[in-house]
DNA sequence: ACCTGAACACCGTTCAAGT
DNA sequence: ACCTGAACACCGTTCAAGT
């Protein structure tokens, strides 16, 4: 048994079932092999899932195309974080439920941090940017994957009528207004508008 | 056995032993009742979950003090959601984990969207800010529990020497300049700055 | 109407013993 | 050195039967 295919398959297997589908014995059994020998390998589970997290950012902190702007840059730097996460079922709970310090996950955050230095930023107020950014898309990213997983589960009309029907004009004014932006599946619509806000917020500085 | 002493019991049991260690059997036992009872008033337990996450954001939406700026109302709302997760041991992972649509998540986000729309911004645009604002807040919390968690743990030197061990200024030359932000616990400094960023994002509009 | 007791089908984790 | 087998101490959920 070697430790990079326990992660894929154990990625393969979220895809499949979702995290709450995810166990050592299942694991295990994908791997045809007995629950404890995953202990030689893994401490807990949780360190498979720290390294789940790290292998799903494979790629993130890849070289920029040349000749973008800084806005472009944090952009493509902040639309590779949020697919890598939508990639995998659940993506960003996995990502959300741990703390990877491996390569990948240290080299993106390099990355974006360099390139918000490179703004003028000081290191502080570049780091604590980053920082922003990165909670703004998993808070984001988990939303999405929520809304996701409840468009395929059978509470969908339930949870909508009750929303509906929550939505009374005397009671929640601005909800009752805002119920076509908050039922909307315009999930890359949301991303950008809140990315952008950031983004403009920095060049105000 | 009553509804809300369970939820106030299962918040309870919360603080004082983690969200991970709240079982249905725990929760029974705490109410002297046997676990199969919770099941007449949960139909299971993502559902008291989500009773938990609506009774964390009680007072939330209540009314602001006059004479505020707009930009002080939205200071105001989004540090209240802040505290009322920092409240609770995993306050946000309990958050993130459901999806209420209770009278308290409800009104709370009615509230942002009602003050939103005051500076002007029309109903699809204050709903995605207030979204933006929302999803910054839980990401931001999240780590900043995360952090509370790991600082309470006995993995923080093993975690700490392998994040400056990575810290090899040749390698990640962004991080190295970075660490004193990253590794600060001034998660007051790190959510005010996010938020000014987005604030100030909005007045450029 | 509400609760108990007991079961079903699982979990994460540990560890002697085997090869 | 690496894996098996079996156990320990639990889980969420269901449901007949009691009161």
């Amino acid at each position: 048994m070697a430790v990079p295919e326990a992660v894929t398959t154990a990625l393969r297997l979220v895809d499949e079932d979702g995290l709450d589908s995810l166990t050592m014995r299942r694991l295990a059994a994908a791997l045809d092999v007995q629950a404890g020998t995953l202990y030689r390998h893994f401490a807990t589970k949780q360190t498979l899932l720290a390294a789940m997290a790290e292998e799903m950012l494979a790629g993130c902190a890849g070289p920029l195309p040349d000749g973008l702007t800084w806005r472009e840059q944090i952009t493509e730097l902040a639309g590779r974080l949020r697919m890598a996460l939508l990639r995998h079922r659940d993506g960003a709970r996995v990502h959300a439920g741990t703390h990877s310090v491996g390569p990948n996950t240290l080299s993106y955050t390099d990355t974006l941090v360099g390139v918000l230095r490179e703004t003028g930023l000081s290191p502080e107020a570049a780091t604590r940017t980053a920082l922003t950014i990165v909670h703004f898309i998993v808070g984001h990213t988990l939303e999405e994957q929520a809304a996701q997983a409840l468009a395929e589960s059978t509470e969908l009309p339930a949870t909508l009528t009750l929303l509906h029907a929550a939505l009374d004009p005397g009671t929640y004014p601005n909800l009752a207004a805002a119920e076509a932006t908050l039922t909307s599946t315009d999930f890359v619509g949301h991303f950008a508008h809140g990315l952008n806000l950031i983004i403009k917020g920095l060049a105000g500085e």
